[in-house]
RNA sequence: GUGGCCAUAGCUCAAUGGCAGAGCGUCUGACUGUGGAUCAGAAGGCUGCGGGUUCGACACCCGUUGGCCACCCCA
């Protein structure tokens, strides 16, 4: 024999064993219902996309991070998906006869070659939901209210989702009069007001050799208080970018004031930064305050995306939820209900004997005829060994057929959890199910 | 990509440079129509991997792989 193999799985990549996969299940079940309620359609793609297709659109940091796939003697050069959202834009330039606006959502896993952490992983799964071929900060003020929904249904309590807009980015580096090049450190310092305070982002921009006139303005924007859009307009009036993107976001306030959800759920924050390049408008992430795991969705507008594929260029807006960190908020909130099961099985039929196969094979039959999960023994070896089993696997019933019951044509139902006994005809078991065992 | 901590039985963890151990779990039996409790017994290890120092390494040194944490970035 040769020699064995470690077994083990590629860096920041795991296995899903069944008891995890029954809350994945969960959970994924929960978003993908609340997609649909919101009328969105499901699409799938290709795990691998070709290179070419997925260059030049994260911007150059994030590029380094995809993974290459090619093939030894294929003639493509391709390369495992970074995101859901690219994707989409190259299907919707595919095929325009879609309808629009065209509303897919897709949840599938992605790949990016980070550094591995708690709640992030090099394979992980997105469940995006995002609106082709509509302008209407209506299709903004949806998704925020999709992002509400879909977090609500699955028990969340203490989250805010934050919004701000690219274009008062913008606004805010021309109005402080920062060139160009500096703008993407300038924004990543930003992002950290919360983390690091005011001071600390002074210091980080400093450190960048960024002129303290230009700090001194930056900071005066963006140390605002949430929601402040008199303050803001007030201090940017005379620059038109920025006043596109608080018209936007006026309007998303309004849209969002009808939209029925609380006003502690969401917030417009000015030092909110996305990172990925293709944003235009307005941009969303959502944090909980509870177990601080970074954030759970994030999505905006990307209205020119589209337009790297084809001519004319679509404008669109939607977001991504971060499902393995969604699970691991719940996992460590125990948010999952008491509904969801350590397994599938509803009932376990025990094998008495050798003889008496036959009868517990049929019962078992009949019961999943009937829609019950049933798994039978596979060895009629004794009973307590048949039962250990089943309360290992937390299966929450037994059913015992021996000579005495089968004589009576009947069924001892054992309830796992309380040891309680039950005599009932094999031919009603199905329906004693159906009236709540 | 940068820095730090860690890696011993299935799990949680012990072991002054001197015989690799405990608890829990697993298996078997006490219990041939009933799992959990109790008791008795058993199995289970190339101490992540590769080098080095040493009479002797789980321990010290170097490298490597993986996990975690903080940066970076992000879901």
């Amino acid at each position: 024999m040769s020699p064995k193999i470690q077994p083990r799985v590629p860096r920041g990549m795991r296995d899903i064993l069944p008891q995890k996969m029954l809350q994945r299940q969960y959970v994924i079940g929960q978003v993908e219902k609340v997609f649909q309620r919101f009328g969105f359609e499901p699409l799938q793609t290709p795990v691998l996309e070709l290179r070419e297709m997925l260059m030049g659109k994260y911007g150059e940091d994030a590029e380094k991070l995809i993974y290459d796939a090619k093939h030894r003697e294929g003639k493509e050069d391709l390369s495992l998906r970074y995101d859901l959202t690219v994707p989409l834009t190259r299907v919707v330039a595919m095929y325009p006869e879609l309808v629009k606006p065209f509303k897919r959502y897709q949840i599938a896993p992605v790949w990016r070659a980070e550094r591995p952490q708690k709640g992030r992983y090099r394979e992980f799964y997105q469940c995006d939901a995002d609106i082709v071929g509509s302008k209407s900060m209506l299709a903004d003020a949806e998704i925020v209210t999709m992002i509400y929904t879909v977090l609500e249904a699955l028990g969340f309590k203490s989250f805010v989702t934050k919004i701000n807009n690219r274009k008062i980015l913008t606004g805010i580096g021309q109005y402080a009069g920062a060139p160009n090049e500096m703008l993407g450190g300038l924004y990543r310092s930003i992002d950290k007001l919360e983390k690091i305070g005011v001071d600390g982002v002074r210091e980080e921009m400093a450190k960048a050799q960024i002129p303290t006139k230009v700090i001194d303005r930056i900071m005066e924007l963006v140390a605002l208080p949430p929601n402040a859009f008199g303050e803001l307009r007030e201090l940017m009036g005379n620059v038109p970018a920025a006043m596109d993107g608080l018209d936007e976001l006026e309007q998303l306030a309004t849209f969002l004031g009808d939209s029925g959800v609380p006003r502690a759920n969401y917030q417009f924050d000015f030092s909110m930064v996305r990172g990925l390049a293709y944003y235009t408008g307005p941009i969303y992430e959502t944090v909980v305050t509870e177990p601080k795991i970074g954030s759970l969705t994030g999505g905006g507008r990307y209205d020119e995306l589209i337009g790297l594929f084809m001519n004319q260029s679509i404008p669109t807006t939607g977001t991504s939820f971060g499902i393995e960190r969604i699970i691991d908020v719940m996992d460590e909130l125990a948010m999952y209900p008491a509904s969801i099961g350590k397994t599938v099985t509803q009932v376990f039929v025990t094998v008495f004997n050798r003889d008496l196969i036959g009868v517990s094979m049929r019962v078992a039959n009949a019961l999943r005829a009937a829609g019950i999960n049933a798994e039978l023994a596979l060895d009629a070896d004794g009973l307590g060994k048949q039962l250990k089993y089943a309360a290992a696997k937390a299966i929450p019933f037994a059913l015992i057929i021996g000579p005495d019951e089968n004589a009576a044509q009947q069924a001892t139902l054992r309830d796992l959890a309380s040891g309680e006994q039950t005599l009932i005809a094999q031919s009603e078991l199905a329906n004693a199910w159906k009236r709540g065992t």
